[in-house]
DNA sequence: TAGTGGTCTAGACCACTCT
DNA sequence: GAGTGGTCTAGACCACTAC
């Protein structure tokens, strides 16, 4: 016995977790149905449902009707990146933040963004190089291109002032995005920008975004040598 | 008018999302209250309770007790990362997946890794470096530490037929993990095992595993040149 | 202190799916 | 067909917090 009073939903989640994890129910086996474990608990079944409803999430269990609630053989490791503004990443390290604009140009898509933002071959699409610097050190260098159809009011922004990222969060808040980290060596351009010998290996990460199916923007953001991205499940 | 039936929690919250995404609502304002958003849609209110919590959690509305909900100003974009077993990012990508030890030593770990762990200097540790393959091309090159007192078994467990990271999912499936994400350059034995030149930038996840507050394990994975990870939100 | 979300209950019906 | 989880309801009380 844990001695663990059972009240609300969370104790009940936390019970099944800790029999889960002493192998009191192995994995692949299958639990008390949750009528059965409300009987024990001594609680309603929906309090029982939401308990083993959040487990599940966490890929700690598997439901099917029918079958019944087993414990998951091979349990999904699910980590859960936080992407914030450029901004906080510098501030939360308690450094200043200072964003600079190189470069800002309308121009037609060239035929690889066309295809990665699926829009036909030279559609109007904004072009901008920026950097970040975290107490006036190199922090990261942002080569970015906005879908113009998808956001015309990006022609009145000048962005010297307000870097993309944040006025794109203001302009299209609740958006969906595709991600991709890996590793590149630092051109002339980048070592130039990020203060760093040319063949340096970068932490990179690119971006997709899309709001109701249009592609709004494409991001290629090159972090300074050494960033490491933590994360934890 | 959208048109669409409101019957479910789910019709609720995407109702909700949607008049987010449109503006009706807009960024920092007040929502109304769960009652009256029940009155409205015709539902309980544990329904509209249930679909403003998704909401919640996914970090498009805040929620507080006497103050109301809020559309989220600044949404946190949370992209999940599905960490899975070597053997299952290879054979997603069609590839016959092979695995190879290539040194196992049981030593007294070094300072740094005792640091790293919350060891004592010198506990007993096993060492581990395997490769793993993509149709017989390196896929990636793991050098793993392992915590004897937390796996005593671990010193029967030769490593030559299933590699460690399977090994430890059955042995101690429920773990918690903190994750970096980096870019290094390939030192010659790097170069050696992923074939590539000396210095070429390689995309590197290190991994520290915990189990009930004791340290499992400590894995640093260098992926062959190229290596995308991918992820979304 | 009053308003709001957080949670629980007891019961009901539905939807999926195994046999 | 029958067993299991999925969801909804109507009502209740609680916990937090702005006022």
């Amino acid at each position: 016995m844990t001695g663990r009073t059972i009240t609300g939903f969370q104790d009940v989640r936390d019970e099944v977790l800790e029999r889960i994890q002493n192998r009191v129910w192995e994995q692949g086996d299958l639990l008390p149905t949750e009528q059965e474990l409300s009987d024990e608990f001594g609680c309603a079944r929906a309090t029982v449902n939401r308990a083993l409803r959040e487990l599940a999430e966490r890929g700690i269990i598997d439901r099917k009707r029918k079958s019944g609630t087993r414990v998951a053989v091979l349990p999904v490791k699910q980590a859960k990146l936080e992407i914030t503004l450029t901004r906080q990443l510098v501030e939360d390290r308690n450094a200043l933040y200072r964003y600079a604009l190189v470069q800002r140009d309308a121009v037609a898509a060239p035929g690889w963004l066309a295809s990665q933002l699926q829009l036909t071959s030279g559609a109007p699409v904004l072009h901008i190089h920026a950097m970040h610097y975290a107490d006036n050190q190199p922090f990261l260098y942002e080569d970015r291109w906005i879908n113009t159809t998808a956001v015309p009011k990006v022609a009145d922004a000048d962005f010297t002032e307000v870097g993309p990222n944040e006025w794109l969060l203001a302009e299209v808040p609740f958006s969906t995005a595709e991600l991709s980290f890996g590793a590149i060596a630092a051109d002339e351009e980048l070592s130039d920008y990020l203060a760093c010998p040319v063949g340096t290996p970068l932490f990179q990460m690119e971006r997709t975004t899309w709001f109701q199916a249009q592609a709004v923007t494409f991001v290629r953001m090159s972090f300074h040598p050494g960033y490491q991205m933590r994360s934890h499940y």
